[in-house]
Formats: structure tokens, sequence, C-alpha cells
DNA sequence: TTGAAAGCGCTAACAT
DNA sequence: ATGTTAGCGCTTTCAA
């Protein structure tokens, strides 16, 4: 009750206990340097005796290096985000790096506090969603003199390095085989969400490339909080009785898609004949519905993928390689509810 | 290209900046001890003006004081994780500590690096799910030094602190009720995870409640892999094609009981008077098929709340408080799978 | 192959 | 209200 009845052990303890010199205890326990094989295993007994874990805040100070990665997303809840963090993990997987993420519930004062923290830990690379953040955010990513990735948009400049898709093509592209396969009354619904600027640009992409074949979204609405399917299935009923005469509903993500879809196929519409419906994420999980909806890969995982690499490859002894941009390409996937062919 | 380029800025050269001396230039930015606002400003326009953002290795290690809480959990693909998070999330929101996430993919050696590489960082505390752990594990654990909170299961007796419900219980409730109901020929599906033991210890109070009325399980499937919606729909089909006579199926997880769900109801099934369901988890993103699949609650996000109520309380000036148990009530919601009267 | 000394950037404890 | 000194536990560097 009066001495630290529970003092961490330190390297000193395993030198006393092996002992070993407490540099050469150190050299053992992190593979460094010649070491007989006799000491190797006074060292690594007595370590393992004592239940030694080392003190890696002591390490990375003296040794100014720190095998933490910064990732800092705008949600979990997301199905998206989760696939993100999952690419970078098994990137880093058999590697010193660790990922330690950060949330910022797309705020940017969330996300500025996040930053500073996480920079106050010295991590070996950032990697952060969006390419849109506050001027000191922006300031503290290039001052951070640690590799940046910002990643799942491309829609802009970059602080250092950035992975991607374009939103505004994806809208573009969606829209473009939207006209093709003969649909003119669309309607679009989405989140309420201003600070989703990564749905914003799709949106914007969608209405530009409809704007080129002169048509105009007819009608639209946005929500927030709740159920995202239950959503869907309120949103589309509500829409079609404003608007009878829509012919296709683009939807800003799958599941509120999934719920129209559901809502549609109990109210006996001819999918994708009478109306077509198109969604955004390419969400695994939906396989399995009644139908498949239409949708667009976001290529989270390769996006998690290939930001990892790219802070693999700037912070191995070589390190210093050039900012990178990798553009990724998503592809549609028709489903069951795009038609492929026109009336 | 020869002298360090971009040394990371210290105290010291905010304590030249400001002409104040290191030691005070540390207290203004902890808000420590009495510094008049003069200097105050002094240092703060300093530290701005150049950027500054404090080193939390060197003050950890100086204070031996550091505001990380290790969240080790299996997965994060799965609903339910990301809802525990963010109950750990909120609860720390205005608090000094920062939850630093690790997953374990469901493999006990990979728990053991996972904690060894978190408690080489010392940290505040350590939540972690299960019970069911690796000798050297629990021995880590035990000698970590800090507040450990397992979690998600109370069946088991814990290292130090446990947050959860009962799953054998669960499984227990969820039999009694469907027996309740009336119906007498049941089928179970679950994925194919012999390291999910929460999964197992439900369906081991699910079997024994049962065999207490006198009722065995007529048929069982494990899946692994693949949409566990689409792998749901397939598992019901083939389930009643080889015992057509079941009345009821209980699924281990919302997923792939919506799945089959959704296939019954396209093939007319009269649910729940020919064929009652049932899952697990509460999943939210669910409301809004169809029917309401019956489930029951894992308590996840209060379950991650308590956890980090915990450690705060662990951690605090006083600190030293009790190991404690909570046990929560997961309810059944019937929704409209599960009929409440009998035929 | 092993060891000794110095110091990483900060804060505790003690002056003043 | 501010400054000085020592040292957190490890690694770097240099010496033996």
């Amino acid at each position: 009750m009066s001495d630290n009845p529970h003092r961490p052990l330190t390297l000193r303890d395993v030198s006393a206990a092996s002992g070993v010199s407490e540099m050469t205890v150190s050299r053992v326990l992190r593979n460094r340097g010649d070491v007989s094989e006799a000491t190797r295993q006074k060292v690594l007994t007595a370590a393992r005796d004592l239940g030694y874990v080392p003190n890696k805040i002591a390490g990375a100070l003296a040794s100014q290096r720190v095998n933490l990665v910064a990732v800092i997303i705008p949600s979990l809840s997301n199905m998206v985000f989760p696939e993100v963090l999952s690419g970078i993990n098994d990137v880093f997987e058999d590697s010193p790096l660790q990922p330690v993420v950060g949330v910022t519930d797309y705020q940017p004062e969330k996300e500025e506090r996040v930053l500073y923290e996480m920079l106050s830990w010295r991590p070996s690379g950032v990697i952060i969603a969006g390419l849109e953040h506050s001027e000191a955010t922006r300031a503290m990513l290039a001052a951070s003199g640690t590799p940046v990735v910002e990643i799942m948009d491309t829609d802009g400049k970059p602080v250092d390095s950035m992975v991607g898709i374009s939103h505004r093509r994806a809208g573009a592209e969606m829209a473009k085989a939207i006209i093709k396969e003969g649909y003119e009354h669309i309607g679009f619904m989405g989140t309420k969400m201003p600070l989703d600027r990564r749905a914003r640009k799709r949106f914007e992409g969608f209405t530009e490339a409809l704007a080129k074949a002169g048509i105009e979204i007819e009608d639209r609405d946005f929500y927030s909080g709740g159920s995202a399917l239950a959503k869907g299935r309120e949103m589309t009923q509500a829409m079609l009785e404003r608007s009878p005469d829509l012919d296709f509903l683009y939807y800003s993500n799958d599941l509120i898609g999934a719920g129209g879809l559901l809502w549609l196929i109990e109210q006996g519409v001819d999918i994708p004949g009478q109306i077509g419906l198109a969604g955004f994420n390419g969400v695994e999980l939906l396989q399995g519905l009644p139908r498949q909806l239409a949708t667009m890969d976001a290529c989270r995982r390769e996006v998690g993928e290939a930001a990892a690499k790219i802070i693999l490859e700037r912070t191995g002894e070589d390190s210093s390689g050039e900012a990178r941009t990798i553009t990724l390409t998503p592809t549609i996937s028709f489903g069951d509810t795009l038609r492929r062919h026109r009336r």
C-alpha cells in the first residue's frame, strides 16, 4: 500500500535477471547487431519469465521512430470506411507499421482536433479521407514532415499524395448510363449532409451530365437520421406520389436504394421497365436482395490498400519517394434495375 | 539536402520564440499551474505562429501518463463492433482518454500479438472483447497494471472487470419464447466460426433450453464467407428442401435471417404462421425490410458506454475502484416473424 | 561480441 | 509567477 506494488518492468530488470547489460538486452529484443546465441537465449528466457513488455514510448523517443500511421475517417457506422480500413490493415499486416484510427463525424473542427492529437504522437504517416479540410488542418498536414495520403476523392488538389475515384465523374458516368438506357424522368434521393463533399460532387457530376443531354432532375429529396433502408422506402413512396411520372430513381447510397427497391417490388412496379434504380457504393452486403440494385463500386478496399502502400514505400529506408496521385476507375454494375437495352 | 531540412519543433523553439522558459511554456500548453495572462498570451501566440504540436511521446515518458485506451475487437466488418466503438467514443469524447483500436480477426494468436503491441504503449486501460483468451494473453492482461474490461460476454470469469450479456441466457430465452409460441420443429443456421465463442454459447443455451422442453433441433447448417444475406437465402432453401417439416428457423445473426426471410416471402410462405424466424443482434440496418425479423438486442452501444465508464472511473484521480461486473439484459423483439399467440 | 555514456523532449519536484 | 535540475526508459554512438 506504500511502495509501488506494481512498478512496470524495464530493460534494467531484464538486464539484472539475465546478467547481461541493458544495451545487449535491447539488442536481443530488437534483433539488432550481433549477439551470441548463448546470451541471446539468456535474455529471451529472462524476458519471458518476467513477462517483460518493452516500452515503446521510451523507444520511440530515443530512436525518433514511431511505427504508427494516423488514419482519419468521417465515420465507422457507414459500411464504406470499415472496408477501407481493412484494406489498410492488410497491407500493414506484415510490416512494422500500425494504423491508429480517428473518427471525425464529418465535422471539420473535429477533424482538426483529431489530427492535432494524432500528430502529437509523431506518426510515420497520415491517411485522411477527403480533400476538403480547414485551413489549419491543411497547414498541419503540410508541416507534419510525414507522408500524407488523402483518400476517397481525386477531385481537387492534395497536400501531398492522393488515392481515390473522381466522384464527379462517377456521377456523370451513371447519368450517361441512365440516359443511354432511355430513361428521361429522373428523381434523386440522398442524405442531408452538406459536409459529405463526395456525395455532393457525385450529385454535381450527375446533374451536369444530365444537363448536357438536356435533361433536368425532376424531383429530389434528402433525409437525415434513422434507418437508411426504412428511409429509402418512405422517401420513394413519397416521391412517387408527388411525381408519378418519374421513370428513374438515383440514390446517393445503396442502402436507401435497397429500401426503395423493396418497396417498389411490393407495389408490383415493373423494374427496370417502368422504373429504373441505381445506388452508389457497391455494398456487398446487399447481394441477396430479391433483385440486384444497379450501383457503382467506390473501390474502397483498393483505396485503402493503395494508400497504405504509398505510406509504406515512402517510409522505407530509401524513403522520400515523390508525392503520388492514383485515380481508380469505378465500374457500373447494372444489376437488375438498370436495363441494358432501349425499349 | 544536408542539414535537417524539417526538424520537428520542440518546446525549446517555442521558449526561444516567446522568451519564456521551457517549463513555463509547458505549463501554458497544459493549462497547469499559475501563469500570468501576459506570458500566457506570449506563449500561445508563439506556439501558434510556429505551428508547434507538442510531442506526447516525450510527455508520456516524462509524466508516466498515457491517455490511450486499448480497444481490442475481433472484427470491423461485422455490424456489431463499430457500434460498440461508437459507444466507447461517445463516453471518451470529453475526457482526456483516447481509444486505440486493434483487430484480431477472431484469432487468438493475433489477439496476443495485438495486445502485446498495445501494451508496449502503456495504455491507461484495456477494453477487450470476450472472456476466452490464450494463457499468455490472460497473463499479460493481469500483469498490465492497468484496468481491464472484458466485454460482450458475461458467461465466465473475467481477469478484472466485465460488461456484457449472457449469451447462454440469450439463447435460452429465445428458445423459451419459441416454445411458448408453440413451435416444435426447429432448425438452426449459423456461421462456421468455431472461434466465435459467443455464437457458440448462444447455441448451447438455445439447445439446452429446448432439451428441457423435450425438443431437439431437427436440422442445422453452418456457412462461411460470402454475403450473409445471400447465404441466408441459400441455406434456408436448402434446409427446407431437406427438412420440409420445420416450423421455426433460428439464425445466429440477423443478416442471414434477413436473407432467409426474403426468400420465404418470395416463396409465399406464411410467416409466422407456417414458419417462424428469429435472428440475433438487433441490427438497426434491417428496419425497412418487408417484415421485421424477430431478434434479440446485444446491447452493443450500452456495452461500449459502460466499459468506457469503468475505465474512466478507475483512471480518475481517486482511481483504483474495484473490479466491476455489469450484466446487461437483452430483450426480445418479436417483430413480425415470431407469433405472439398459440394457434 | 559486448559495454558505457549521452541524450531523445518533455514534466515532476523543488527552488526562488 | 517563473525558473532550475534531474530523470522518465530506451537507443545511438562510440569505445573496448
